[in-house]
DNA sequence: GGAACGTACGACCGGTCGTGCTATGTTGTC
DNA sequence: GACAACATAGCACGACCGGTCGTACGTTCC
């Protein structure tokens, strides 16, 4: 109640803050090496010369390689959440905010922010078949994004900007997959041409006229 | 010429029965593991434990892990192809084998021929990252996939069975598209579901009737 | 000012990795 | 039935893996 036993709580737990700042240099490292080696293949070892620090030292913010993974998908979330979801919360809800969603994706990848193309696709297929936490963070993660394309599909819907037709969980769907195959097709043949062609597909599946890349009518 | 110069290069080459078998068998095995562990993940003594054998009996099949890998990728390719493209080959030509080769993948995963879902689609991520021969075979094996879909699509386009303003490219890209989030999907969450809604939202978008499953009008 | 703690190091453990060499069955051909 | 080619096993190697020690240097807090 009184914060001198609130101190006495925080004083007990409180990281120092050059500790916060490798940890978090740790990780972004850790999300860039995950993209290219695997989550599974990450190594300690790896990760350790790749900052320039000692196994045990860098282990020493992680009790296990678990744990080392937990933190890393946290953290690909973050940047993800911030790169992609934001820029499309930002735009006006319903229709705009679908195409937001998509084109700030493409360029998610186009600025390579990770080597390896979009982080949660690459582990959602890599720990599909490995079961425990690590598998759950992810399927959490991408569950959440699909959601979060539904609500605009659905919000578009009410607002008439699609065809009465559509099915919001079907939009997703397939706004999910276009996702997918771009990212796919990005990092496999090195080609930022994709992205284009993914934004000129995402704007025709819209009803949007696929002339004009960036016209606001 | 003669026919007994014939016999003479043909005993020199061939291999015995035994080792065929056992050699067709490490393949399906590898591929299946590696739909698990991924290309990269998959180890000799693994592989090895699994099918019973020492490490170094089955290494003399192979003179590296990467001409493993090459030959785990094309047996990968064999089996697909027998699963997926042929079923939809052997469909008439045009919108039946644009929505056969859909639903023969969906079966595919259905069956779980691999536990870790799609082969190629795990490789493709995977390998992207990792320039070598293993990753141009990836490749090469999804663009001629592609290029298959774009071929029934021009077909049912000069049929008349799609709407004119439809484009060979991007639909096989869309529906590549499908594909590949139907496989992350049915993977990352083991739900069967996922292939019905798959094949509902291939029907829609080729403007079939979504209540049919299987009707031939 | 000193105790406790967060941070980082180097050395090391048992285990597994990919990769060779050698030896020994096994098979197919003459 | 002899003999060569093939298939497989045994064994050992250097490298790297995740993980654990003991230790030492700064901070932070009482």
């Amino acid at each position: 109640m009184s914060d001198a036993a609130d101190q006495i709580i925080r004083a007990q737990r409180r990281p120092r803050a050059d500790g916060e700042r490798t940890r978090g240099a740790i990780l972004r490292a850790a999300a860039s090496l995950a993209t290219v080696d695997g989550l599974e293949g990450l190594s300690i070892g790896n990760l350790a010369t790749a900052i320039g620090m000692s196994k045990s030292g860098l282990y020493a913010h992680f009790g296990s390689k678990q744990e080392l993974q937990l933190a890393t998908v946290e953290e690909a979330g973050r940047i993800f959440e911030e790169e992609v979801v934001q820029p499309a919360l930002a735009a006006p809800p319903g229709l705009d905010q679908l195409v937001a969603v998509c084109e700030a994706f493409f360029d998610h990848l186009r600025r390579r922010t990770f080597p390896g193309g979009c982080f949660m696709a690459s582990a959602a297929l890599e720990m599909g078949t490995r079961p425990g936490p690590v598998k759950e963070l992810v399927a959490a993660f991408q569950s959440r994004f699909v959601a979060l394309i539904r609500g605009f599909a659905a919000t578009a819907l009410e607002q008439n900007e699609l065809p009465a037709h559509e099915d919001p969980d079907q939009l997703a769907f397939e706004l999910n997959g276009i996702i997918l195959v771009t990212d796919t097709n990005f990092v496999l043949h090195d080609d930022p041409g994709v992205l284009d062609l993914a934004r000129q597909i995402v704007h025709r599946r819209l009803g949007l006229d696929s002339h004009r890349t960036a016209g606001q009518t």
